[in-house]
DNA sequence: CTGAAAGCGCTTACAG
DNA sequence: CTGAAAGCGCTTACAG
């Protein structure tokens, strides 16, 4: 005996109004030629009778799931729930479900995560890949979410740009000397970041880039940045390139007695859930994740009904490139000209 | 025609190896009684061929999906990605995917992010409940993760258990009057934290409770807390329901010139992502969710494997309560003698 | 406009 | 130990 859902089934309405199952499939795809009346009396039918099609039977005819998967690096990137959102938005919007997958560790575990999507029979993938991983195949179409510098990829907020922005900014409140905060030398996106603030530097601006990993490579996790000691030095803006170092950065200086934005600015990246939160509130640059998970989803959709059933295929026809937008807030402030000769104490507990 | 997948399936591995399917299957799936030796020919020739089974027909076949939906009250909540990490881990180890759909929104909202993940057929779902909702019925087993004070629930962290720790945690050190900060007023998860720190509190203690949704209604969103204030009032230990009341607690402190440790202490819930890495730490409680989502998936196993496919159930037998750990890191400390009469002015910038 | 039939890939009683 | 057969629920070309 094979288990059957309790629940109504095709058959079961056509029987019950005495046409066939085809007809009844067509009423109520709205695909075949069935006249409007019947139409209604099926569709009626079925809606009392609380028909649920079953995604299976439609899953194995057609040979699509209707599932979407979205692989991470690591859930636990408080990025995370802004991307879940827009994508599973996106997709239900499309009319796929979204089905997630942590590729926390290596390679090796990303390789992995995305054949257990795989075998679940998902039509197609969101990737947001490691750190200099690159998606060369998989057996369904692969949407690549990362950076526009790197190569393959299908669509990005220009990170690049929204550094720019920052330097723009930090150059129109008249500080002069910068220093950019990152917790990944080897995430792609956080050099894009870097660069795009380098390149938007007016003349006569500097800029030095403080790497945190490195930094607790030596010191463990959680060591102190050293920032007060930087803001003696003459550094008047601190660009982290992410939300949460800002907020790291921000509380570090905030600890030490020297006031945001009073004395020093701080800027971050992603306009994450704490940022407006905050006192003082981050300046950052924020992405737009539904643009960003709109375009990825119907690249996508539109590949997956092109393609036959599980064919891998990498989504890359143009990079579309999502414009980063500046949110100033209060963390961001004019430069104070006395701050360039803080001295050792002087604005230090 | 039939669209198909252009993988191998069960009849070509069975016709190229000059066998019957059902002993492709039955040697694949370790079921049937198969000759060894066939077991081994069938496993590595299906490898060579890199057969991957076809979901849809085992779930046509079987009734079930083998995936399990995880429905939440808002994506956006920080505590997501602890949540569907852990989720997808102990999903993963049982075999499930696991579908997210957010119930943003109202308790119809929920209803409707209940009803598409049972449309793609999950076998159950884990529910985060949205505040003063619950969760009475769906077409599938549903497992319940809220607060042990909600009926019906069926794992979850002891969140009163928690708030008596850090009452106990303050009172250890020195603390006579606190200032619970909630900002949620109708989360059954706040109020049972709130009413284990004041039943934790020693005699003569006083605590009293700020709730940010009030406040924010007359003062607008990210309106200042007025804690600067509350600490000249005498308030020494600032207990937030929630690490991101905790954060915006700190700075508030921290820019009007309060230190914390030295002047006021202030505690959180949660132990998320920037607890341990603002200065100071945050002082917090973690509840175990790897052990929550855990016990949640394996009573949807239970309970999955012993129903009929699709039938409704509310996994709720006992409800097990799950201790939550206090974590002390730098943001609590002894009370100052001095700070109960601080007076205008004398930390504040 | 409506229906009979085939078949997607799998698993499971049952017969040999 | 192995295989023939039925059937899960659906969709789609095709015939009427």
């Amino acid at each position: 005996m094979a288990s059957s859902r309790p629940g109504p089934n095709l058959s079961r309405i056509a029987t019950s109004l005495g046409v066939s199952i085809a007809t009844v499939s067509n009423a109520l795809s709205g695909k075949g030629r069935v006249s409007d009346q019947l139409v209604e009396r099926i569709r009626e039918h079925a809606a009392e009778l609380g028909y649920v099609p079953s995604q299976a039977g439609r899953a194995l005819r057609t040979g699509r799931s209707g599932v979407l998967g979205l692989v991470l690096p690591d859930i636990a990137n408080p990025l995370f729930p802004k991307i879940a959102q827009a994508i599973e938005f996106a997709a239900s919007a499309a009319g796929y479900g979204v089905l997630i997958a942590d590729s926390r560790g290596d390679a090796a575990a990303q390789a992995e995560a995305i054949n257990r999507l795989v075998e679940r029979g998902v039509d197609g993938m969101v990737v947001i890949p490691r750190r200099a991983t690159r998606i060369t195949f998989a057996a369904c179409p692969v949407a690549v979410i990362d950076t526009p510098s790197t190569p393959g990829n299908t669509v990005s907020a220009d990170h690049w740009q929204g550094g720019r922005e920052i330097a723009l900014h930090l150059a129109d409140l008249g500080h002069q000397r910068i220093l950019i905060i990152g917790n990944n030398q080897e995430s792609s996106v956080q050099n894009d970041r870097a660069g795009g603030i380098r390149a938007g530097l007016r003349p006569g601006m500097q800029a030095e880039t403080l790497w945190i990993d490195k930094l607790e490579r030596d010191g463990g996790n959680g060591c102190p940045l050293g920032l007060a000691e930087r803001a003696r030095q003459g550094f008047t803006a601190f660009a982290a390139l992410s939300d949460l170092q800002a907020l790291r950065a921000l509380t570090e200086l905030q600890q030490a007695g020297i006031n945001v934005p009073a004395h020093v600015s701080v800027t971050g990246f992603d306009d994450l859930i704490w940022s407006p939160v905050v006192t003082p509130s981050l300046t950052t640059v924020r992405m737009d994740m539904d643009r960003i998970a709109g375009i990825a989803v119907s690249a996508l959709a539109d590949t997956i009904s092109k393609s036959r059933a599980r064919e891998g295929v990498l989504v890359t026809a143009e990079i579309e490139r999502v414009a980063m937008q500046l949110i100033v807030r209060q963390s961001s402030g004019p430069r104070e000209p006395g701050t360039k000769n803080l001295r050792d104490g002087e604005h230090v507990r």
